[in-house]
DNA sequence: CTTTTATATGTCTTGACACGTATATGCGCT
DNA sequence: AGCGCATATACGTGTCAAGACATATAAAAG
């Protein structure tokens, strides 16, 4: 469970960081809160700063939570790659490109001669792209 | 399963991704470029899709997959709370401004620090330690 | 038509993980 | 000392999803 993106896929978990974003929280305000059991919550927070996302401070016997930036910036990283993919009209004159033309000079290391007698765009509709399978 | 996060955890999936960023790939690149099995590469573009996270064309017998921007929209905005919290970190700010030039930026920095004082222990603070049940 | 290519899906197994419950550790107070 | 509060951890259990393998479907090539 090493990648940031598993710490977040568990939304107790994503609940606990939205929570400390206001700030800083003991385990029992975060269990009352989230009305979660406390054992829950401290095994998320163990997750949670075994993989970077918070630490504690200790205050007698409470623990202080809070936040802590670095995989947050892992994942934005990673968005970043896809931004110019979302990224408003950029997005759909590069989409329509791709679709006029077979990916020519995109060629990864991988050249597969693909040979197509057929040309692109069967006129039928295509059914299972969306929805409905079952044959 | 289903929410975005989930979809993400999985390595091959992002993996998937990554790839589709170049230009949209059919099945059968990527599972020479990625080196998996077939059907696997399926079932996860299977739950990409389901996902929005990609959609596909039909060319012939082979699907051609590429990136739809929604998902990794909704990831952004769920990261946007956490900005404010990294934002002291100067690349990532940078690197953030970087692509926000553009009309129409929206908004993403605000100076309003939200400063709280760590509360000292409520004495004989009341919680009606609440057992409801979970869900 | 038969074979080959491309992709999807079904089934079964296995392992990870989240949860509940119980217990342990630590600290402050009287 | 003992008690109560706050948090951590250990254990047993059920669920769910990913992988492997086989098979189904569909279109193109021969």
């Amino acid at each position: 469970m090493e990648s940031v993106f598993e710490i977040i896929a568990e939304p107790n978990r994503r609940a606990i960081l939205s929570l400390l974003v206001s700030s800083q929280q003991s385990v029992g305000e975060i269990e009352r809160q989230l009305r979660m059991p406390q054992p829950s919550v401290s095994k998320h927070l163990r997750v949670l700063r075994d993989a970077g996302f918070v630490e504690a401070t200790v205050d007698a016997q409470r623990r202080l939570y809070r936040l802590k930036p670095k995989p947050f910036q892992e994942l934005d990283g990673w968005l970043e790659q896809f931004r110019r993919t979302w990224t408003a009209h950029v997005d759909a004159l590069e989409r329509y490109l791709d679709r006029m033309e077979p990916p020519a000079g995109r060629a990864m290391y991988r050249e597969t001669p693909i040979k197509r007698k057929t040309r692109k765009r069967p006129r039928g509709a295509n059914r299972e792209t969306d929805k409905g399978e079952r044959k």
